[in-house]
This record gives C-alpha cells, structure tokens and sequence, in this order.
DNA sequence: TTATACATATCAATCGTTCGATATGAATAA
DNA sequence: TTATTCATATCGAACGATTGATATGTATAA
C-alpha cells in the first residue's frame, strides 16, 4: 500500500476535520469521531499528524484556502471596473453549501485565534494581504474614473473589508434561503459609490 | 450564611466564566479552572449551576447584556443626529478593556450559536430587534432630513448592522493601541450620508 | 526483507458530575 | 437570653466517561 499520496491524504483529513467542525463545532472534533467521520481508524491520523492540534490547524487551512481561491478566481482580471466589485465580495461570501462549510470553519479559527497567539499572527497576516489587495483594486478604479475620487481609497477598503467579514458572519446564522436576498443590498450600496459625474447624470 | 444573593452569586460566576473565556478561550473553561478563577471549590458551582452549559450559557449572557447596555446608554436621546449615529455605533465596539472583554466573549457565542440550535436562536432574536431599533433610527432622521432619503433605509441598515459585527470582529483582533485609529474611517463614512443639499452646501 | 498503511488495544490525564461532610447564620421555642 | 432546629453555602474526594496519545500487531506492496 505505498501507493497512497502522502499530502493529498492529509488533505482528506482535513477536509473530513473541517466537515466535523462546521457541522457540529470544533469541540465535537475527536480524534474518534474524527477516525469515524474520515471512515478508518484513529491509527491513520497518528500516522499522517503528529498532534490533534496539527489537524485542527489542517483544517483551519483547508477552509480558509478554499475561501481565497473563491476570491482569486472571481477576480481574474487585472482591469476592475466598479460593477465588479461587489459581485468580487458577493463570490466570496457563503451563499452556496460549499462556502457556507469554508465559512463556518474561518470563523471557528477567528473565535480560535483569540486565544491563540500564533494562529492570530497567521489571521493577521493573511487580513493584511486581503487590504492590500483591496486598496489596490480601489486606488485603480479611482484612476480610472470609475469610482468617486472624493473618498478616500483607505476608507472605503477598512469599510468593505470590515463589511465582508461582518456580512459572513451574519450570513452563516441565516437560513440559506434567505441568503441570497439578504446580500442583495450590496447592489444598492454601489451607487454611493459611483463617480459624481455619473450621479448627476443619473438623477438628471 | 443567608446573607447570599442567590442571583447576585450567579453573576459573579457568569463573570469570572466570561473572563475564562475572554483570556483563554471556552475550551479553557473547565469547572477547575473556573473554581479557581472564582476563588472556591467546584461544588460552589453544582450549588448554583445543574450543568455547566448552563455556566456557559450564562457567561454568554453576562457579555450580551453588557454590550446591549452600553449601546442603549449612548443612544439615551430619543432625538437622533447624523452625527450622534456613528458615536453610538462607535459606543458598541471594543475599544477598551471592558468591552473588549465582552466581545470576545461574543465573538465565542455566536461561533457557538452556529452548531447550537436554540443559542442560534437567541441570537437571531437579539439581532432581528436591534436592526429593528437601528431602522428606526434611520427613518427617522431622514423623516426630518438629516439624513439623505435617496437610499433606502434598509440599505443603511444593513450595512450598518454587517459593519458593527465585522467591525468588532476584526478590532478584537487588532492591538488596542491601534483601535482608535482603525476605527476612525466611521467619521468619513458618514459624510456618504448627509443630505445632498448639505453635500453641494459644502462642495460649494 | 523492508517500509508503509492501517487497525487494535491500552495508557494516563482530565473532563463534568455527584455526594457526604461541615460551617454558618436565621428562625423558633424555652 | 439561651438552646435547638434547619436551610443554605461551601468544601473536596471520588466516580465513570472520554480525551489525546502511543505501543503493538497485521497486511500489503516494493
């Protein structure tokens, strides 16, 4: 039985650890009913890991990996115009059963991190990236005249970052099918922030 | 020994499981730690406790209380101000030790909720009146103009509401020295939402 | 054989909970 | 007052269950 990939049964681990944790909390993630989740026994896991804590983090990884190539893929393009910006948000936000598991383990490790000084270094770092990105997309669009320049870039990327993570978290304790309506506002807000011009245009 | 308030014993067990929480997380709190925490044995607990899910519940409620306490206590006015509404949003938030304490356990409960159905409940419930009270804020002052009636009070309810939650959310996780400062990008906001007579009033 | 993949059995530690013992002060009766 | 009764408050040892970890055994493929 060699013939076994070594990381992508680590990833089966973690993916099984994230199932048990978005479904039923990350107390409920034993080694056993982890073993019983994955369907093997608990010897596999001592076998790819070393510690439980080394799954808990897998799976930390696993959902939160899957939430940014959400986002990496629903961005592509390098040429942002305004009326993608908020569908950008919309994809990575959890209005499907896939994203809504991702989400409920990202904020398992946010609620973790607290009390967890390396994995809040980690969180930390990964937000600062995401503003970054942010800021960047918002200052290019601003160039091109396709989002009112009399806002400051940073305010409005603190704004959507801080938007995006309180909108997931309100998002997850919704029934799904009122998700879809529930984040249908964000089309709304796009017109604050639309160019002037545009503005008088529109209401002319 | 009469002379103890049973509910006011209550309390104070709810506090020092709500500090447990806050420093170490829920996992950390066991009933030896909380005994030790408090400063007596773990049968003080059991005296006043059936189970210690009801400590926790009730840990949870301490923080939720305290929280809702401090809002109602800065919105106080019946007589709402654009520039009184993100000081009051602002009066939620951790931005000192106390309330930073009573978000982190917050934080904790709703990422309980999610995998606990009547705590999701509760929360649901608090959520749904304090939109509720936020919506009528909001008509109001646009009712008396202070507040641009060209976006749907929904709309500004919703975000606000995500915003305060991701806002939270993402201070917690932020050095306390550099709170006040991530948190100032609300006084630029709400120039979004002045009354566009006021706008063109000050662009002139 | 040798290394790998997995299962099983078992370990000590820790968990929430229970429970008898004791200490304390209020209420009652003398 | 003083003595007695009794509910309340606290203690800490002990229980069975469950935890993460590990040691050992077996089967398979190189």
């Amino acid at each position: 039985m060699r013939k076994v990939d070594h990381d992508s049964r680590r990833q089966e681990v973690a993916e099984a650890a994230a199932r048990l944790i978005g479904r039923e909390g990350l107390e409920a993630l034993t080694t056993r009913a982890l073993a019983k989740e994955l369907g093997c026994s608990i010897g596999v896991l001592s076998h790819y890991f070393n510690s439980k804590e080394d799954i808990v983090i897998a799976a930390f990884q696993w959902a939160d990996q899957r939430i940014d190539a959400r986002m990496q893929e629903a961005i592509a393009g390098n040429d942002p115009h305004l009326d993608d910006f908020f569908p950008v948000i919309k994809a990575g936000l959890p209005l499907d059963e896939e994203s809504d598991l991702e989400w409920r383990v990202r904020l398992n490790l946010h609620t973790f991190a607290l009390t967890h000084g390396e994995s809040l270094k980690t969180v930390r770092e990964k937000d600062s990236q995401f503003r970054s990105l942010m800021l960047g997309m918002i200052e290019d669009m601003q160039r091109k005249g396709r989002l009112r320049d009399d806002i400051d870039a940073q305010i409005v990327t603190d704004t959507a970052f801080d938007l995006v993570i309180g909108m997931a978290q309100n998002l997850v304790k919704t029934p799904m099918a009122e998700r879809e309506a529930r984040s249908e506002y964000l089309f709304g807000l796009i017109e604050l922030l639309r160019p002037l011009s545009s503005n008088v245009a529109k209401s002319a």
